[in-house]
DNA sequence: CTGAAAGCGCTTACAG
DNA sequence: CTGAAAGCGCTTACAG
């Protein structure tokens, strides 16, 4: 930056003001001394900048992990917590604003009352709003200059910064080509059972219908039977799954795609005796699904890493709010992969699971 | 700092000596300025840590891209650069030495011959070495205070600061325990045909035996026959599988323990019109292997993770050297994944591969 | 619009 | 063994 000064006879001041973007030099000047710095090789030193600014404020707000999905929430504030964690020196602050269910539009007008009286907030990491309360909250946020980031879904009509969401459809898929596998590969025939979840929940709905799609175009003579219902009615929906395995034509295959309806799969496998005997395929990697592979009773589980998109939701925000760095794609779906009792452990050490 | 030099009435630059560890300081007061720091809450401030001190020194040698194995080294080098270039505002410096295969021995001696000439480096990524030559050179950079971490393999006798290397181990037996569901699960009949690639090898081997035991283990009904032979020997290995493919007694399940063998398999499968009608499962993603899965002439591909390896292989040592950081196992296994024509993109995207 | 000066929290080189 | 001083490369607050 000084050779950039002394050689275009400016101070550093100026430099410092063209090359990070900020008002007070001429649109000439400026463009002369960033063409410089670019010939020069100049590029700005991340400590030194981090070390005299002031720390940007980001808020998370996310479902806190003490209730219904704990295992998923508690995920989702791993990754952001080890995001902030790693940041802690260089220029980001957070705080963190967990939410009770049903309380989410309160702590988003708590946070709103905060920023009409004169608080200042860079950023935000906020769960996919679902009613019209929550995302008119959210959209009064946004403008009030804060960029935010969602996480589990998308709502574009709230003028959100980026949103990062698990792909649903490549988890819907990648169970659906394995249960093709299992069951003879492309002239696969039999029945295949499907814990198909809330038709209303975006998640259960996506993977269910890239199930369905996949076989179709696949393996047409596979039958895919639609078990509804979610956690609301697990005990109807484990009633009717006991019901099914307990007759003579049962499923060649069950699968389900939310980790409540794997539970209960795995649960009802066992009390019916057909461990080894019926082929299964749970989602998601929590302690009894971990242990339902361990133990045969799954064949596979479908991972869909929430840490990862809770992570990388974090530093998308943090990389523009620091560096002015822009995403090529506003949303942002992370991996997904099936599971094998072979590499299970590798799974359970980022989830942080240990085995019993 | 300041606070805790005020606090116990000494300078910080005396609280600096102790809790950088560096010397100058009575162990009695370097105790009670710790202690202190603990209680009052202080962490070092990585920023400002990093912009005043001079920058660590640290050497990368491993096979340049450009022959056998080209994806492979390529990817540890992409890992390589990859933490480079994260770090290069954060303390650390690093100078890329790719070495001709047969060349390692020239290019540690000559790196060994500017450290007797007095230059100073503190750390070092090698690629495991493998002749008596190649670990006497490395011992003897280790001699002169460098830690070195090696990837790839380790060689604990060089007096090696840690290692990186592929979970072989588990490749094996995820591979095995696909194998096994593709023929029916526990109860599998059928042939299979392992190309086994050179016992040798450390890499190959150690697949291979994996495979075996835990089909041995948990499908002892069935047949695994090995195909061994490796790049030398690629055209005898290329006729045999053809020979092995055109009789009507051929194997259920063809697979490969090394990239080389997999793009074999691909091409036999194709030449003798098998796609759909014959399974088979690859090693390593690359872009050859790539298309096959997406052919559908592979059901899977086993992922190593190659540039997570090497990245991780850096960062442990960019930690330790910065900061001081132990990890808890000298050893770092990499994770392994199984990959299927529904998420191949997600791994594309990682190793830079780009479909046609 | 432009610049001179102070300072972020640590590390270094040097003096006592 | 201990400390006073300078300085890493930038950003801020302020003066012109």
């Amino acid at each position: 930056m000084k050779d950039i000064a002394a050689k275009l006879d400016v101070s550093v001041n100026t430099v410092h003001k063209a090359v990070a973007g900020k008002p007070g030099v001429s649109e000439a000047l400026r463009a002369k001394i960033i063409e410089t710095a670019e010939t020069m090789g100049y590029h700005r030193n991340e400590s030194a900048s981090n070390l005299r600014r002031k720390d940007l404020r980001i808020a998370v707000c996310l479902p806190s992990a003490t209730k219904e999905g704990v295992y998923f929430y508690s995920y989702l504030w791993k990754g952001c917590t080890r995001y902030a964690h790693e940041q802690r020196d260089h220029g980001l602050s957070f705080e963190m604003l967990p939410y009770e269910l049903g309380r989410y539009t309160d702590v988003l007008d708590e946070l709103l009352a905060r920023l009409e009286a004169g608080e200042h907030l860079d950023g935000m990491i906020a769960y996919n709003p679902i009613s019209d309360e929550e995302c008119a909250a959210l959209t009064r946020i946004v403008e009030h200059g804060v960029k935010v980031q969602l996480i589990d879904g998308d709502k574009p009509q709230t003028g959100r910064f980026g949103a990062a969401i698990a792909n649903y459809g490549a988890a819907g898929n990648l169970m659906a080509e394995q249960a093709v596998n299992l069951l003879g590969g492309r002239a696969a025939a039999g029945n295949i059972l499907l814990l198909s979840g809330d038709a209303y929940t975006d998640s259960h709905y996506q993977v269910a219908r890239a199930f369905h799609a996949y076989i179709a175009e696949h393996a047409p003579a596979l039958k895919v039977e639609d078990l509804p219902g979610a956690h609301a009615d697990v005990d109807r929906l484990r009633a009717e799954l006991g019901h099914r395995l307990a007759v003579d034509e049962r499923p060649d295959l069950v699968c389900s795609v939310f980790a409540v309806g794997s539970e209960t799969v795995a649960d009802a496998v066992v009390e019916h005796d057909l461990v080894g005997k019926i082929r299964a395929i749970g989602n998601d990697v929590f302690p009894e699904s971990a242990e339902a592979l361990r133990r045969g009773i799954f064949t596979n589980v479908v991972y869909k890493d929430p840490v990862g998109i809770a992570y990388r939701a974090s530093k998308r925000l943090g990389d523009n709010l620091l560096w002015g760095i822009v995403p090529e794609d506003d949303v942002c779906r992370g991996p997904v992969e099936l599971v094998f009792a072979s590499n299970l452990d590798q799974y359970c050490k980022m989830a942080g699971i240990v085995s019993v």
